[in-house]
DNA sequence: CGTCAGCTTGACTCATCTCAACTAGGGTGG
DNA sequence: CCACCCTAGTTGAGATGAGTCAAGCTGACG
């Protein structure tokens, strides 16, 4: 679909083991808000050692609900979406990915959902045998990943509570909210948040249909609370998005 | 609000700690479903060194929102319900606990949560400090609740998608389902499915209201798929509600 | 025997969905 | 360069699933 994407220069990395040393942990730029930060990246038998480099153009496939979970990933750049399908066709996305974040903490033998690059995305893939041996050599990693565990567990329930009892206005809110607070983390602004995934992507993380994120939007707009812009929002009124996304 | 029931003759357990012998792991009906199977029971400084036995009414809190997180709990006997608030008083529940299950797998500084017993609860409750210090000796320890981290966060997943994109009838059907699964590894039969809890508790589950999971149920009995008996219900016809489930 | 909490059922309302038309921007090929 | 298409987004009008409000039922308990 977006194969050809892939043909973009950062795409020639991937396969280059010995590159690493310009690619590696040493020049990440997410690597000290990641799982990796626990680990001292120059040390041998480190995650530097069994990190390759792997690259996804927009609208590919990372991963498949399913199949054989033989990777774990860390975003270095990107967004990725999660996603649960139903046998019918209706998905729920269960979160974003951002640079920085993990993918695959639960380590079953199947993958529990899909994963879906919803802007370019470059990430470490760890092979799950390589990884798994590390971490029962290292209990600092196995403390951070639990504490990584917790962390989107707490997340998870507080988006049960949004999907089962709040309205589509504070649905949206919350949403634009917690997205500010996630990129300010990485460095992002405060009052431009950048949408890189789709109406109809953010319905299906809120529960919604995409007309209903686009008149809730449109709405908000109209009450001067944000502006639209090209692929994201400008928050006019912070104060007044968060009181509707009340918590 | 339900203190009376605290007089029950279980109750007469809890601060006498030098009746475990009879009252503790080696007698625990769920000791090897819960987490404690990691750890040796006779060994010194196992769980059981650091456990007290601790026993609520009907109704009674047992954890509050925002309260210091000084305690984990697993639970012996009874059903807890665990809910977040919104400032308006609307509740959703996140979760039911149920024999053999552990409260309080992320051990952050303040309870994400609320917990209630719907029913009387007996419970091991562990010292956070205590708890935490063992963790840190038994690697295997962590292992475990790390893996019960990851569980927890596959059926939050799971009810994400359940509260976002399901109907009515769907989230009601893979209620019962899943509550029959949970029970039958406890022992429980596969055709009568107790419900301790109220229909609001199940609606603040479902994301419905009250009304709403009563004309399901009915629904479900008037085609007789199921039977509505005091404290429960009784399966009929798995399959079809197995169907409607779907998924 | 009265009260009360939990549950059920009915009638009506409304937030969100569905269906559909229309607009805007980006890429492609003649 | 223009004509075309395609995807994403917006907006409107009408349908509907679930919510709200209200009445009545039932069993437990004092």
């Amino acid at each position: 679909m977006a194969s050809q994407e892939m043909a973009e220069p950062l795409d020639a990395l991937a396969p280059c083991s010995h590159a690493r040393a310009e690619s590696g942990c040493a020049v990440c730029k997410v690597w000290d808000v990641s799982v990796c930060a626990v680990l001292d990246a120059s040390e041998p038998g480190s995650l530097q050692a069994i990190a390759e480099g792997v690259h996804y153009g927009k609208g590919e496939t990372i991963l498949l609900q399913g199949d054989a979970a033989d990777a774990v990933y860390n975003i270095r750049h990107g967004t990725v979406c999660l996603y649960k399908l139903l046998p019918d066709g209706r998905r729920q996305i269960i979160g974003f990915r951002l640079p920085g974040d993990f993918m695959g903490l639960a380590l079953p033998d199947q993958y529990p959902f899909s994963a879906n690059a919803v802007e370019p995305v470059s990430a470490c893939r760890f092979a799950r045998s390589a990884f798994t041996s590390l971490v029962n050599d290292k209990p600092q990693l196995l403390h951070r990943l639990h504490e990584a565990a917790t962390h989107e567990l707490r997340l998870a329930q507080n988006h049960m509570v949004l999907l089962g009892r709040r309205t589509a206005d504070e649905k949206v809110a919350a949403f634009l909210i917690g997205l500010r607070e996630r990129w300010r983390r990485l460095g992002g602004s405060l009052v431009t948040i950048p949408l890189p995934m789709t109406r109809q992507d953010i319905a299906d993380y809120l529960g919604l249909t995409l007309e209903t994120v686009s008149r809730t939007i449109s709405k908000l707009a109209r009450s001067k609370m944000l502006l639209v812009v090209p692929d994201g929002v400008r928050l006019l009124d912070p104060g007044r998005i968060k009181a509707l996304a009340a918590s």
